[in-house]
RNA sequence: AGUGAUAUAGCUUAACUGGUAAAGCGUCAAUCUGAUACGUUGGCAGAUGAAAGUUCGAUUCUUUCUAUCACUACCA
């Protein structure tokens, strides 16, 4: 044990971060603070996995620092905290990374490339990263088993993935089905939302846009439509005329009113009766129509008119409308399915008046929203599909974005005339010619041209289409009502996100689709025949190689691809033999029991669910480590934490599988942290420049000032503002303050030989701010307790540093410094150092979890002489524990009134120009109660040698002088005056002394409120003096403060004397003399001086060590020293 | 478009269950200290995004609007 406390001479805190960074490595600290806890209830974290394909930003520092701050927390709390580190390594940006680099397309993948050599290059490029990442994770100081990662490409994580699917297919909740995808015909490939996303992706279009005619079938009509003069036509606009052979419905909005128009069609000039909704007549028929009010003045109209007349004449409500059937407007071909149940009025919600006609053309294979409402519709509208050349459902527009031969004379040509090559591009686009087609059959009301924004593909720059693919879906709308009851058992950080932003998007959850075309990813385990009437999901390895023998022994597949594996050996060897991607299980070819041949389906799982799984993947359940999952023991989370762009990512399939699988919430804790915005508050993005290397971030400051900086500037889920100036800020404020505590402490401690060997001294006996720096310190101890329990870390940086800079250094160390170098090592002197000891002590196992570096260097310190206690690490200490007896809220209180009464009579010394180095005689302080009067009384001494005056005198009500005010007390009269409080405030406010003075004397006084009277009491009110007369006063809080500022020729030589012991400690301080040496003054001769010293003398040379004084007539080689009207030279030297 | 968040001094943040707006940064000046830090005192500055409602009283509760941000979707 060492026997001095470790001085230092400055604070550097990135040093510190690295020295204890290698301490902790050196003796695994962090693998202790597992272990010493083996046994202890369990507290369980799961980490979200990073994608490493990028580099990370400033905003992970945060979102590291958060996770770390509550598992150290609860490391000291005694919980056991173990905790994965994990990559996602699947996923689209990972291959859009690899094919940028390889300079492929997707469509060159299985050609210039393989499969095979593909997937390697996104496994190589995945991990690339990871050394920066890792590092980052160090420096950071976030702890998390990264020895030991869970990785998604690894095949027991894969198989565990599977494991999983199974289990939800066999609760029936997968299905096959097909989807409206954004998909981009020249690139050949459907997009995610992700890259329909992409900044540049929408770009504005001129479109030709139809308003089409329907026409009705007589028929269907409801009684009050059937009696109309001639045909009755629906009308509905298009954007995209070439989805218009695709229609199979016309959607309407049950609620929205539509009105009968009659007039004559533009273009051929025939009378027409048409529906739209009420509102969007003016619209519809603007321009060259007119309207007219009778049937006179619609049947004059002549062919050739300017104007063509438009009569509104019946009101419909849109409900009414539904189940009336139309004449198919371009009859090429039929839906292969049903196509009975189309070409009729069904009703929709999302159906609006903004724009259009309020009537939706609907062509369920080319919208999400016309699918959809074609799926819910009694009985189902069927999408326009027909059987293709190999007899399976297809739309009307081929992959390459051309129609089909079905389309008679548009057959082969392309939707849109951006996909034709150059010098190919015919006059009219497919647009214009239905344009066309339908004007000269009677079909077309309006057509215009129109320009709206349209996403395009951002690889080939061409518009995209929206396409019906073959998907696999997890019917969560089957399970979305327990998941929301499960998510009410959730406690969300902050709240509003739990239950809003996730909690309805539950609410209104679609199903989810899990198939991705692509490469780099987990399988979709599940074969099937060709037709599709049989399928086989495989759960595990066992069972798939179970079915390839089945497969050999039927002659199906000729090889086991996975001969090598041996079944139930979980070594990792074993496992790396085998490869569950994609090159390798589309080589397998099951049977189905019938004996036929089952390919697997080709498509990828979503990488969302890769991550949703990591719960039971990491730890390859239910293969090993059954236990951990169904014991309970490392499931669910207690705590997990990401971003708030994880809500509808990570949050949500943890909590779908969760609830899918195990009925179970996947995690009861869970903190969603804002971004980082930089410190104007705009999003931080390489195009702006305005990013935040975290790396320089760590160099500059340490690991600790930029967490403390960022816990203690905004609540975690509010967005941070990220300024370098601050984490400046907090290192000098905080960790200055902190360090400089330290450094004071040691000098004195070395100095007496401090090392907490004596008994510890009874609170009783401790002086009274002994007393209160402790009751403060356990009060600090339970708020930041519970804040950290309740998942606040703001509140409790912010109470630390409170305590550390206000109570700790600039009060109890300011007022206490003379208790450290003056008197002999003794009982009060004792209970100095013991109280500040435990002060620090305390501190740095308070924000440790935060400020993890530093604080342990401060615990190192401070017990490497004491003993006190002989953990390696504060992160292996206990958590503080509060001690109510310590708490004494009275003492606390009159501290309090100590720095008012402080800050008061500084404040009236500076408005006079009286330096605290003058003493002063008294401060005389108005107290109209006991209790007041005893506060103050103890704590005078305090008050006295803060502000350098001499006596504090208490002025009770006797001595008249005082000028009283009085103030309602509002919460009190409030209730019982209510209407009368403004009146009751006013009469109460121009009370005069004498009012005062009788409710003073009584406790009560009547009052007359409009012709009410009522008795006021005293608590009722409340009463501060705000004057004396004839005396230089202040107040605040209550408290008033008068100030002699008289100076007697007595206080003047105080005053002179206290000024040269100051010089004389700085010219101490200056030659570099220890605190201890004793010294020889030589003064030059001032008459001012010279007598001021000789009445001081003892004080002096007591305050400056100094043995012995002399005075001179000239000094030649010594500091010059003037002040006030004194002018001397002033030499001093050790003895 | 929907959902959610946010809006207080030039900037960053406070204000417990409604009780009469607080700090810091900045800046100018003064000042304490045998703690190279931090402070202290004074000046400069806001009637809390807008409007309405509930209330004796609203930064706090309700409604509407505006702006910013995020997520998700979509544009017939």
């Amino acid at each position: 044990m060492a026997n001095k406390f470790t001085e230092y001479k400055g604070l550097n805190l990135p040093v510190v971060a690295e020295e204890i960074l290698s301490y902790w490595e050196e003796n695994n600290i962090f693998e202790k603070s597992v272990t010493s806890r083996e046994g202890a209830e369990s507290f369980v974290f799961f980490e979200g996995p990073p994608s490493a394909n990028g580099l990370p930003g400033i905003h992970h520092v945060l979102a590291r620092a958060i996770k770390d701050i509550f598992c150290r927390y609860k490391t000291q709390k005694g919980y056991q905290v173990k905790r994965k580190a994990g990559w996602d390594t699947h996923g689209l940006p990972i291959e859009l990374g690899v094919e940028k680099e390889l300079k492929i397309t997707k469509e060159d993948i299985g050609k210039k490339i393989s499969i095979v050599e593909y997937n390697e290059a996104c496994k190589k490029a995945v991990m690339r990263y990871t050394d920066i990442w890792n590092n980052m994770t160090r420096r950071t100081g976030y702890w998390v088993d990264m020895e030991t990662p869970y990785i998604t490409y690894k095949s027991k994580y894969m198989e565990s993935v599977w494991w999983l699917l199974k289990q939800i297919y066999d609760k029936d909740l997968m299905y096959k089905g097909y989807t409206i995808q954004p998909y981009s015909p020249k690139a050949g490939t459907g997009l995610s939302s992700h890259e329909v996303n992409q900044p540049g992706a929408y770009q504005d279009v001129t479109d030709t846009t139809v308003v089409a005619q329907f026409k009705t079938i007589k028929e269907t009509l409801p009684e009050v439509l059937q009696n109309i003069d001639g045909d009755l036509h629906f009308l509905a606009w298009t954007t995209t005329p070439w989805t218009l052979p695709s229609n199979t419905a016309l959607t309407v909005g049950p609620k929205i009113e539509y009105v009968v128009v009659k007039s004559y069609n533009q273009y051929t000039f025939e009378p027409i009766n048409v529906v739209l909704a009420k509102n969007l007549v003016g619209k519809q028929f603007a321009g060259k129509f007119t309207k007219v009010e009778t049937s006179e003045e619609l049947e004059a109209y002549q062919q050739g008119d300017k104007k063509i007349p438009y009569l509104v004449t019946t009101e419909h409500k849109g409900s009414d409308l539904v189940g009336i059937k139309y004449e198919q407007l371009l009859d090429y071909v039929l839906p292969y399915q049903n196509p009975e149940n189309a070409f009729r009025v069904i009703s929709g919600d999302f159906v609006t008046t903004e724009d259009g006609t309020g009537i939706v053309h609907t062509a369920p294979t080319f919208g999400a929203d016309d699918a959809k409402v074609a799926k819910e519709a009694t009985p189902e509208v069927p999408p326009l599909l027909v059987l293709d050349e190999e007899g399976n459902p297809a739309p009307l527009v081929n992959l390459q974005g051309r129609f089909r031969p079905e389309m008679g004379e548009f057959g082969g040509k392309y939707v849109k005339n951006e996909y034709y090559t150059d010098g190919e591009t015919p006059e009219k686009s497919i647009d214009v010619e239905l344009a066309i087609k339908l004007k000269t059959e009677n079909k077309a009301f309006k057509v215009e041209k129109y320009v709206h924004s349209y996403p395009h593909c951002w690889r080939t720059n061409k518009p995209i289409l929206y396409y019906p693919l073959d998907s696999w879906f997890i019917k969560i709308t089957d399970v979305k009502d327990r998941m929301h009851r499960l998510n009410q058992t959730i406690n969300w950080k902050p709240k509003s996100t739990g239950e809003g932003r996730f909690g309805n998007w539950i609410a209104g959850a679609n199903d989810w689709n899990l198939s991705r075309s692509r490469f780099w990813g987990i399988p979709l385990p599940i074969w099937r025949t060709e037709d599709g009437k049989e399928e086989l999901i495989v759960g595990s390895l066992e069972e798939l190689k179970a079915e390839i023998k089945k497969a050999i022994d039927a002659g199906v597949e000729n090889k086991d691809v996975y001969a090598d594996f041996e079944v139930g050996n979980m070594s990792e060897e074993n496992y790396e033999k085998v490869d569950l991607h994609k090159h390798v299980v589309d080589q397998i070819t099951l049977v189905s029991p019938s004996g036929k041949p089952m390919k697997r389906e080709s498509d990828l799982i979503d990488v969302w669910f890769d991550s949703g799984s990591m719960p039971y993947a990491q730890w390859h359940y239910p293969f090993e480590n059954k236990e951990l999952i169904d014991k309970n023991e490392n499931y669910p989370a207690n705590f997990i934490a990401e971003g708030v762009d994880q809500t509808r990512g990570w949050f949500y399939t943890l909590h779908a599988i969760g609830t899918m699988v195990f009925d179970s919430v996947a995690y009861k804790n869970v903190v969603s942290n804002g971004l980082v915005l930089d410190k104007n508050g705009q999003k931080m993005s390489k195009s702006l420049g305005n990013t935040i290397d975290p790396f320089t971030t760590l160099d500059t400051y340490g690991p600790d000032a930029t967490r403390w900086y960022m816990i203690s500037n905004a609540n975690p889920w509010d967005n941070l503002k990220f300024d370098l100036e601050g984490i400046a800020e907090v290192r000098r404020k905080f960790f200055g303050t902190l360090y400089n505590t330290y450094s004071f402490f040691c000098l004195y401690a070395n100095i007496d030989n401090f090392t907490y060997s004596e008994a510890e001294i009874p609170l009783t006996e401790r002086p009274e701010i002994d007393r209160w720096i402790l009751s403060e310190l356990h009060t600090l101890i339970k708020f930041v307790d519970e804040s950290y329990a309740d998942y606040e870390p703001t509140k409790a940086a912010r109470a630390i540093s409170e305590f550390v800079q206000e109570n700790l250094s600039n009060w109890f160390v300011r007022l206490s410094r003379r208790r450290y170098w003056k008197g002999d090592y003794q009982h009060d002197k004792i209970s100095a150092y013991q109280t500040l000891y435990t002060c620090m002590l305390t501190v740095a196992k308070l924000g440790a979890p935060i400020a993890p570096f530093y604080m342990d260097r401060l615990y190192k310190d401070l017990i490497q002489t004491t003993g006190k206690e002989n953990f390696e690490s504060v992160h292996l200490a206990q958590f503080p524990v509060y001690d109510k007896s310590f708490v004494d809220k009275s003492l606390e209180r009159k501290m309090e009134k100590a720095q008012t009464i402080s800050s008061l009579v500084l404040s009236l010394r500076a408005k006079e120009k009286i330096k605290v180095r003058q003493p002063l005689q008294r401060v005389m302080i108005p107290v109209l109660d006991v209790e007041t009067k005893a506060d103050i009384t103890a704590v005078a001494d305090l008050i006295k040698s803060e502000v350098n005056v001499k006596e504090v005198e208490l002025l009770d009500d006797a001595s008249g002088i005082l000028v009283k005010q009085i103030k309602p007390n509002f919460k009190v009269l409030g209730p019982k005056f209510g209407k009368d409080m403004k009146a009751a405030a006013a009469a109460i406010m121009q009370f005069g002394q004498e009012e005062i003075a009788k409710i003073e004397k009584t406790g009560k006084i009547t009052i007359e409120i409009n012709g009410k009277s009522s008795t006021l009491g005293i608590t009722e009110v409340e009463i501060t003096s705000q004057d004396i007369e004839g005396w230089l006063v202040a107040n605040s809080g209550g408290i008033t403060v008068a100030l002699d500022v008289t100076i007697t020729d007595e206080l003047r030589k105080e005053g002179i004397a206290r000024e040269l012991v100051n010089r004389i400690q700085n010219a101490r301080k200056d030659s570099g003399f220890e605190v201890t040496d004793k010294i020889h003054v030589t003064l030059q001769k001032d008459e001012h001086l010279v007598d001021a010293i000789n009445s001081n003398l003892d004080y002096l040379t007591t305050e400056t060590l100094t043995a012995k004084l002399e005075f001179v007539d000239q000094l030649e080689n010594g500091t010059e020293i003037t002040f006030d009207e004194v002018n001397t030279v002033l030499f001093i030297k050790k003895m």
